[in-house]
DNA sequence: CGCTGACGTTAATGGTGACTAACATCGGCG
DNA sequence: CGCCGATGTTAGTCACCATTAACGTCAGCG
């Protein structure tokens, strides 16, 4: 929707108590408390839109490991799909790892298990890559290469958006190639 | 500073409009306005935090620079450097790379000058060993191992500390291993 | 002793902002 | 046509919060 929209944008510049909402209003040609036909509140609001981007980060995750043929393809379609979301959608990227102290309690559960599958959806691919690494340094990789990702809305601009998912896409599979030493 | 430490750690938890003067002092045992003693103004208070951050990276990262011997140990200093300071300050690293735009406008232009020296030295590093590389690509693989290494908020707890680091460490030697290769 | 400067405290004050109320507009449909 | 639900609008209301005012305390030192 297009008040989402509006809404991640501001959000991710300013954050969820920088931005009022006669700003969002504003952001797409309404003024203020219209907004209230559409959300009940401004936390529902960033409650929506984090729930939104959560289950379609998972619902892809889980979709593109289930149809790979290979755990390498698998973990080639999940690197491949979060540098697509990150490239496209870059403050959704940055509002969902920042705002969710700011939803409210029945939201808020929700948006951290899905997170959290998103996670899991990784790290079993990586412990079949990596059958000898423990899950607590899999699922730490799994992070440092989400900011890894997720570093597109720092660089914006540095390069055309081809070139950039490329080299995303190289540095993460070789940082996650690593994984087997042993770490000493 | 205490006070200093305080507020970077509520600000990277609740963002710098979510927390209030009273919620600073608090946080050190006196009450609201008694801040005012030591700095003019909230933002005041910020613009000193950030740009003791910037300072701090810059300098580190001008001197292990200057003192390394080679190309190749120069970067490993960085990033040492880096994950130290990720490791033990994670608040400050989470406020840095989110509040910039709170700060006010003389102090805002100085933190942002630091900050591109630090990543000019990580560039001016990188080229060596990479020469054929253009210099918008270094720039763009040097944020993404920022937001490898900065992980560290988002990955509390996995691992011990020391394990943590040497895992960034390799992940992010890796991952700027393949600079080489052209992209395609 | 008595001043002074560092540091705190508790009341304003003034602005901002989320949310609600009361009041249009208007397209569709009986 | 005339009602209705969806969608807006503008004017409150009320809480919160940064900042300032006015007023202690007290250690050090002349």
């Amino acid at each position: 929707m297009e008040i989402l929209d509006a809404a991640a944008r501001l959000f991710a510049a300013r954050g969820f108590h920088g931005v009022s909402i006669e700003d969002i209003g504003g952001a797409v040609g309404v003024s203020g408390p219209a907004l209230y036909r559409h959300f009940s509140g401004k936390e529902a609001l960033l409650a929506e839109m984090l729930l939104d981007v959560s289950e379609r980060l998972h619902a892809s995750a889980a979709s593109r490991v289930t149809t790979a043929p290979s755990p390498e393809a698998a973990l080639d379609a999940l690197l491949s799909g979060q540098i697509e979301f990150a490239l496209s959608h870059p403050s959704l990227i940055t509002v969902h790892d920042r705002e969710l102290g700011n939803v409210p309690e029945p939201a808020r559960r929700q948006i951290r298990r899905l997170q959290r599958l998103y996670v899991e959806e990784w790290v079993t691919v990586l412990s079949e890559l990596h059958p000898a690494c423990p899950p607590a340094r899999l699922r730490a990789a799994t992070h440092a290469v989400f900011g890894l990702l997720n570093s597109t809305p720092h660089s914006a601009g540095e390069l055309p958006e081809e070139a950039m998912a490329r080299l995303l896409l190289g540095m993460a599979r070789t940082a996650l190639a690593t994984l087997n030493d042993d770490g000493s």
